[in-house]
DNA sequence: TCTCAATAGAGTTCACATTCACAAAGTATT
DNA sequence: AATACTTTGTGAATGTGAACTCTATTGAGA
């Protein structure tokens, strides 16, 4: 028995429809068809008006979907009608490249903190946020932050999810290269570039 | 009827397979079971064995499967058996995060050219990599280099797909929040953090 | 040599996801 | 008002992958 009532496929395209959506809505259009979307996003219309189906949205036959109330409706779903505060562990190359990073609140998320080991590191002023020592990963929970980003070495991942653990973080964005153990009410999401990069040679013809 | 005889998914499981037998080859460690590996990868052990069984790979009863052996095939499905040859198009702060980034060796991959427009860091040194100006792409055939990765800004990323596939690139890793047209022949593979990160929150229990 | 524990590999079932087709419901046109 | 057209929403069919079971095989130890 699943135990959310939105399948976890569907889940993963909202975001994607929802960026469509976000850019639609600033050149002021009003409505749009699944099938416009879908050549829009690169996916099936009626994958669309499906993932749809499952939580109720109703458009209109003949005009589409109005997209300021889809928006509300998805950002709803997705819990992102909040603001969001993160935190980023590791500013090295990869971490400092997602502090510098402007779009992510088109989402709501807000990077509200960064923190190293590296005392070269700390101090260091990043858009208003200034790099702490991760000794100061306990006063998260005081300032509200639930959400982590790990961009530590790979070595150091493990104990960098146990201190966010520690601190109360309720999911995590994880970008080493590794398998992170966590309580089962933490969520993680790991990235790897490298093996994303690796399945890519399967799917290309001989050259 | 699918096209590749090995399931999407396998495929997308057997890097993460391979880097952790290569962790374990690097401690010289001869054979494991699948029990084991599925602990140390967080995945299940029926798992590993249903999808080794897609490709014949035969294990030992009693003992579980030689790592060597196993790596080897691995690769070798994977075409990661050759040096694979890569273009970054964008040397802004994600892509050179990734040029710093000296692991993609493992897999067999090289990072051999980098791209940009802006003038300012055209010419700039990198890891032994000059940056080019983009009019170079053309040249990218001659060198025998058909895999790209896309980290320009989102609004550019279609223009450097049509290029890059006119170079005659077969293999894309994309970075930026869109779908990107090409040709079938060509592969995409999109890593898109912001909408990773926007699944997050659906997740998290209510703090 | 026999027995037992460990473990692979194949088969089965179940759950989930995608695709398709079409009726129903709306809009636009005459 | 009638007709033609567009587009949604959903039930059914199909496809795909995960979970689990069972059996055969192997290695090691009595
Ligand atoms: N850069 C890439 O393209 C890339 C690609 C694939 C995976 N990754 C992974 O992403 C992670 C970060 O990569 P990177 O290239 O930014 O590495 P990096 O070495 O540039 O940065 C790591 C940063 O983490 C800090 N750090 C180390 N231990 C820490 C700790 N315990 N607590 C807090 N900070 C700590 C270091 O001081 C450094 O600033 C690595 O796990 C890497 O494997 C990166
Ligand atoms: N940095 C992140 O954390 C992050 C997160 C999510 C998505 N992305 C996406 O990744 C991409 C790169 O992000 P970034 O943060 O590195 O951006 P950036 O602005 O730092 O870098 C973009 C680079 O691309 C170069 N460029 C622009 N047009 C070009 C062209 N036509 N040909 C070649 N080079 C060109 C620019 O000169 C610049 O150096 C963007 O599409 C962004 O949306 C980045």
């Amino acid at each position: 028995m699943r135990y959310h009532k939105i399948a976890d496929e569907t889940i993963r395209r909202l975001p994607i429809y929802l960026r469509g959506l976000l850019s639609l809505s600033e050149q002021n259009q009003a409505n749009i068809s699944s099938k416009d979307m879908a050549d829009i996003l690169g996916v099936n219309p009626w994958q669309i008006r499906k993932d749809f189906s499952y939580f109720g949205v109703f458009g209109t036959a003949g005009v589409g979907y109005n997209i300021k109330k889809l928006i509300k409706q998805i950002k709803k779903i997705l819990k992102l009608d909040v603001v969001h505060k993160a935190a980023l562990v590791g500013a090295g190359n990869l971490g400092l490249a997602i502090l510098a990073y402007p779009d992510f609140g088109i989402y709501g998320f807000d990077i509200a903190a960064a923190f190293d080991t590296n005392p070269k590191k700390i101090g260091r002023k990043v858009k208003n946020i200034t790099i702490e020592d991760v000794s100061n990963l306990s006063t998260l929970k005081k300032r509200k932050i639930n959400l982590a980003i790990i961009a530590v070495s790979w070595d150091k991942a493990q104990q960098t999810a146990d201190a966010l653990v520690k601190a109360g973080i309720k999911g995590i964005l994880n970008f080493s290269p590794c398998y992170i153990r966590v309580p089962k009410k933490v969520k993680v999401i790991t990235i790897d570039i490298a093996t994303d990069l690796a399945r890519l040679p399967y799917y290309m013809p001989a050259s």
